[in-house]
DNA sequence: ATGCTAAGTTGTGCCGCAAAACATATTTAT
DNA sequence: ATAAATATGTTTTGCGGCACAACTTAGCAT
């Protein structure tokens, strides 16, 4: 059981803080795990009963996070143990998704349930930032009207396909949205604070963070990753983004910029990137190289899933174009495996339907040459939570940081009243 | 200040692992930073002053982890400060450097001190496995000699070229070697424990890592990346290979493999490399490639060093390959920036003279295409403990136990006696 | 109905840290 | 030289958190 370490800086740890990690620990787990026995939550923590009974009651009695009930159904000898539930009505957050195509916004109640679902297309040609901002907040603003009347809003998780800085939300380059330089986090956090004064969270609550690394979050937490410490989500759309997951953490990097995968340089004799550089791996794999790889024209309408379609029809250019692919997605799979020596490489976005068709090529020709260690363990698979992964991603972020310290933030969360 | 989070495993913490956390984070504090008055203990933990004069005086009259000094320098009003001094000669550590043409052994005392420094030649033609252990053994026992009376053995640390599992310190490939599936860890671990009668630590107090992963370790420890928490060292010997620290802590991937940044393909149209594939990073920055691109043939007795001179000296020649190297290496570099986001790419081994005479070239090929804004904050430098990197780095290894627990580990080692 | 089993509940004790009061050592002011 | 100011070490006391043990409760099996 080890502690962070911490380098130089302050770290003492006291009793307080103690209380709050153990509170914590129970908290996240029946977010993750659903309504638990206490029984067994006496067994997994390692802490003993009576303690248990007591952090239980805490987050039951003083902030109303969980409830204890009977259980329902009866198994083995002995008294019957209390399930502990998380209240998925009381704490909810709301969670983006900006797209290319369409905003999807969700409410999601403390254990991870989706309550709630709402997309917005967007026009074609109208994706600019005031735009998107505006549209998030009306939606937002649907969302919150659905809260229930003992409902707290957590805070707002954005997923956005975009280089976006860790400490504020600042995006500094979303190229499918044609974005620089735009204050995401705080123009957002402004608007919903003033759209929702029924929420009591303030602007530090809305937390933006790149799609793939909310992707990645989403499938470590809820998804084909758990119990996976050192995962890759490929995020996979008009760009290539990648999420990391590393011993368990998420992989953020000095700025918060980690995970380009897009943009590493496979094919230095390939083409011209949007990026500027030259022989990106997501000039190669991305959306646009499929289409372009089997004819179609990017913006005609073809999509990868009808190109796999035509492949399995026995459309040779079809087939001939997903070979193609396979070779890159190979080479850059395979220094991802090298790099992060994940036990998943998790496929997601538009790569997923790819994935399948593809499969067998990649991982024979990553097999084929270079290192076999990384290799040899690891599996590519489909994201399990589809297209909402980021979605979910983005739910998880907005509730860190009461899983982090449940009663501190609970209490600064009246209740909405609406 | 936020405690590693768990998944769902359990990890209830009880006021023992308060306790030793703090403990922990007092001898580490001292370990790294050195002779430390109590009073900026008290600042930097946030600890009460009788907190911390409880700490210090477990660890100096239980375990004679340190001692306590009336501080030699008076500065400022006040009662003087006691300084925490931590004991270099009563806990030290056997580290070791594996190289190709030589083995490097140590002795290095708590605080990191090096006490005494050996290196054993390896005969051209005879690095074979059962030699290099051989070899190990007999400088550990010369090392040993040197103990003093009071001096406790807190374990062993090896660097190693190679990929190393995790768990044990098993070799799957160590190309420059010559290695192929030797379970070095076990073998090493089994020898030492015969070898040193007089230390009383087990087998599984050896232990062997990948010499980029200890060296990345070390610089942050004690060389360029103090206090940076997102850093890449680079490795380049006859292969190249990454160390990487996200997070503040290394990166270890699934089985302990991460960090294979020789073997991302760069230039699919490439070489072909030892490992089977094609276009491999290090088959454009190794050293045979520098070597090669200033026409000399690898094993000549030329060395990256001498074509810098060369080309400082102005041989055209040598010039143009170090301009194709930067090339490359822009394009590695590049790639690993992108994908960790770090403040530090630290420059090892053979790489670090080529830095000084390439980094103009690689900033400027960086800068020039590709996202930027992991780019923006990035520095290059080269290591600040020169060659010895690694073998630090495995000193810190072999005393990572001893920091994470201080008084439960120390009890189980009685003074060596000799 | 009785006993068994597994779990919750309650009370006690230990341990860890903070806070306050006291003691000590050094600098600065008178 | 003496006293005040300052900063720190030391001791004592108190509070809070968890473990442990004893007790109680609830279902199951015979």
């Amino acid at each position: 059981m080890r502690l962070h370490r911490p380098h130089l800086s302050p770290a003492g740890i006291k009793q307080e803080e103690l209380r709050r990690h153990n509170l914590s620990l129970l908290l996240r787990y029946v977010h993750l795990a659903g309504p638990t026995q206490r029984a067994t939550l006496t067994a997994r923590t390692g802490l003993n009963r009576s303690t248990i009974g007591a952090l239980a009651a805490d987050l039951a009695n003083i902030a109303e996070l969980v409830r204890e009930e009977a259980p329902g159904v009866r198994s083995g000898a002995g008294r019957p143990s209390l399930v502990v539930v998380p209240e998925t009505e009381h704490y909810q957050a709301l969670a983006f998704d900006l797209g290319v195509d369409r905003i999807v916004g969700a409410r999601v109640g403390l254990g991870g349930t989706m309550l709630s679902r709402k997309v917005v297309p967007l026009p074609p040609g109208d994706r600019n930032f005031e735009s998107v901002v505006a549209l998030t907040v009306t939606a937002a603003r649907q969302l919150a009207d659905e809260f229930g009347p003992r409902a707290r809003c957590v805070g707002v998780g954005v997923a956005v396909p975009a280089v976006v800085r860790g400490t504020d939300g600042f995006v500094r380059f979303a190229p499918n949205l044609g974005w620089e330089q735009q204050p995401l986090g705080e123009t957002l956090g402004a608007a919903l604070v003033e759209a929702l004064p029924g929420c009591s969270f303030d602007r530090a609550a809305v937390l933006v963070a790149n799609d793939a690394d909310l992707g990645a979050l989403a499938e470590h937490t809820r998804g084909v990753a758990r119990g996976h410490d050192d995962v890759v989500y490929l995020s996979g759309n008009v760009g290539v983004g990648a999420g990391v997951i590393c011993g368990g953490r998420p992989l953020r990097g000095h700025g918060g910029y980690a995970g380009e995968a897009g943009h590493m340089i496979v094919n230095p004799a390939g083409q011209r990137c949007r990026c500027g550089a030259r022989g990106c791996w997501e000039t190669e794999v991305g959306i646009d190289a499929v289409l372009r790889a089997a004819g179609h024209e990017p913006g005609d309408g073809t999509t990868p899933r009808m190109v796999v379609a035509d492949a399995q029809a026995g459309d040779q250019r079809a087939r001939h174009a997903l070979y193609e692919i396979s070779r890159w997605l190979a080479v850059g799979v395979g220094n991802l495996v090298n790099l992060f020596n994940p036990e998943l490489v998790i496929f997601g976005g538009e790569l997923r339907e790819l994935l399948e068709a593809v499969e067998c090529d990649v991982v024979n020709m990553m097999g084929a040459g270079g290192l076999t260690m990384s290799r040899e363990h690891v599996e590519l698979v489909p994201s399990a939570l589809g297209g909402d992964s980021p979605l979910f991603g983005a739910a998880e972020l907005a509730f860190a940081p009461l899983l982090d310290d449940p009663l501190g933030v609970a209490a600064t969360l009246p209740a909405t009243g609406g």
